[in-house]
DNA sequence: TATTGTTATACTCTATAACTATA
DNA sequence: TATAGTTATAGAGTATAACAATA
């Protein structure tokens, strides 16, 4: 059998980009239906894994530290974050959802019906075969670095 | 044997969205080190696959029309698009990388090293079941609509 | 001396509404 | 009447540089 016709880095890129559209498209769309930027939206949905620093927070979304003051007081306003001082070093601020916020990003995740119906098409197995296939090109694995970037 | 533990369908959508998020990260590095904001780069990268319609261009990069206006006419001051009327339809006007452009766009994606490396983790086989699964969750099958959106 | 978060600034992105030209 | 592209506007995102508080 010749099943397996070499699938090229250049084409694996390409639809990664177009799948990162999809997803982006999705998510922008949810996001506005909550009244939310896509960068708000971007904070509360890595916001939900746990609380952040400022420059964590920061790091994750790939923007400068400093965009982040803006993007959390817009947050803070709604009441759907709050910031926490850290008690071991007082120059952090922690950054962590309102039961309202999880709410919200819950909400927002709900919301994307086209990502959801694409997943939907996969066996178990195929889900499975995804999930182990994602975590091993974009989860980095200890070693290289356990903290932030 | 146990071996297919069901995947939930938000463990997958967590998943994409760290996976979505480091590609993100990765390409917008990848393209402020060529001097371009990520709306920039993104264009770019769609008019690497064919000239598009401002509209059609506004729909992919799920931004409203109007916008495509700015970010046309700061790529076009620089060199990297043209417009270009459409002989057919003269309210439309159709948007073509320059050879700069062209260049500009293959040097992003030669940029994108973690992606790249990520990718290289893979087997040829995993190569192609990853391709085939992104295929099936995000690109739309021809039977729904034809056209842009 | 280095780091965290903030502020000030200038530029870019974004949606909404209104406009012109064309279909 | 409807559609493609543009313009004007206001709010949000973005990087840079400079700052105060803390380590």
């Amino acid at each position: 059998m010749t099943g397996t016709a070499r699938v090229d880095t250049a084409r694996l890129m390409e639809l990664l980009s177009v799948s990162l559209g999809a997803y982006y498209g999705d998510f922008t769309v949810a996001a506005a239906s909550e009244n939310l930027t896509a960068s708000q939206g971007k904070a509360l949905t890595v916001l939900r894994r746990g609380p952040a620093a400022m420059r964590a927070l920061a790091n994750t979304l790939t923007c400068d530290a400093s965009n982040m003051t803006g993007i959390v007081d817009r947050l803070e306003k709604r009441g759907l974050v709050r910031r926490e001082p850290n008690p071991c070093d007082r120059r952090i601020k922690n950054v962590l959802l309102t039961p309202e916020g999880e709410r919200v990003a819950d909400a927002i995740r709900a919301k994307m019906r086209t990502t959801q119906e694409g997943l939907d098409r996969l066996s178990d197995e195929e889900r499975d075969s995804l999930h182990t296939l994602l975590e091993t090109v974009f989860v980095p694995r200890p070693g290289t670095c356990g903290d932030d970037v």
